[in-house]
DNA sequence: AAAGTAGTTTAGATAATACTAAAGTACTAT
DNA sequence: ATAGTACTTTAGTATTATCTAAACTACTTT
C-alpha cells in the first residue's frame, strides 16, 4: 500500500528523466503549443514526439485540446514548473560545489 | 550547450524514477544509515542496493563515510527533500483530481 | 468522394536499466 | 596469518525505454 505510492511517485518522475521531455516542459511554460510547433522547436520527429506527449498525458502532466485537426498541448498543473525549477536550482548548486572542489584541488 | 543542461538535469532526475530509490531517500530523511540497515529496511539484496547507492553517489545525491568496515550514507543536499516533498504533493493533487473525476462520472 | 494535413499508433530494432549470483576488496577480530 | 564481516564490483540475463519508419485515424479542403 505504501509501496504503491512510491511506484506512482516514480512513474510521475520518469517524465523528468529524459532531456527532450524536460525541454518540452520548459517550452510549454507560458503558452500551449501544437504538436507541429513542438516538433519544430524541439527538433524531433513527430512520431517520436507524439509518443512522449502520450506518456506525459497518461501521467496527467500534460493536457491536450483539439481544434480542427490541430492538437494543442499544455501543462496540466502549473505547480509542476515549481518542481522543474527547484530541481534545476539543486542541479546548479551541485555544479557550483563540484566546480569549487576542482578549484580547491588546483590551488 | 543548452542541451547539456537538459541532459544533466535528466540524469539527476533519474534518481527519482525508481520506487526503491525514492523510498531510500525518504528513509535517509533525518538520519544517516549503514548499507546493512538500508538493506533490511528496504528489503532488497545488498548487491543490488549497493548499485543504487553508487549511482546516487555519482550524481551527488548521496554522500558516504566509512567507519571501520561499515559504510554510512546520507543525503548530500537537504534541499533534495524539498523536491521530493513537492513532487509528492503534486502527485497527491493529481490523485485527488482523478478521484473527483471518477466521482463525477458516477453521479 | 478524393486528396491533403495533422497527429497517433504499431512493429521492429537498438540501447539503457535493473536484477541475481558470484567473485573481489577492505577492514576487524581471533 | 586466518577467518569473518561489510560492502563493492563484475558478468550475465531479463526487463524496460527509446527511436525509426510505416500504417492508420480524424479532420479539412477541393
Amino acid at each position: 500500500m505504501e509501496d504503491q505510492l512510491y511506484i506512482y511517485h516514480a512513474e510521475m518522475c520518469k517524465v523528468f528523466s529524459h532531456p527532450k521531455r524536460l525541454e518540452l516542459i520548459n517550452v510549454l511554460r507560458e503558452k500551449e503549443m501544437s504538436v507541429g510547433e513542438l516538433s519544430q522547436v524541439l527538433g524531433i520527429a513527430i512520431g517520436n514526439l507524439s509518443q512522449h506527449l502520450a506518456m506525459m498525458r497518461e501521467r496527467h502532466i500534460l493536457v491536450s485540446r483539439k481544434e480542427g485537426n490541430v492538437v494543442y498541448y499544455r501543462i496540466a498543473n502549473p505547480r509542476l514548473l515549481e518542481a522543474f525549477d527547484l530541481l534545476r536550482e539543486i542541479m546548479f548548486e551541485q555544479i557550483r560545489q563540484d566546480a569549487a572542489l576542482i578549484q580547491d584541488r588546483i590551488n
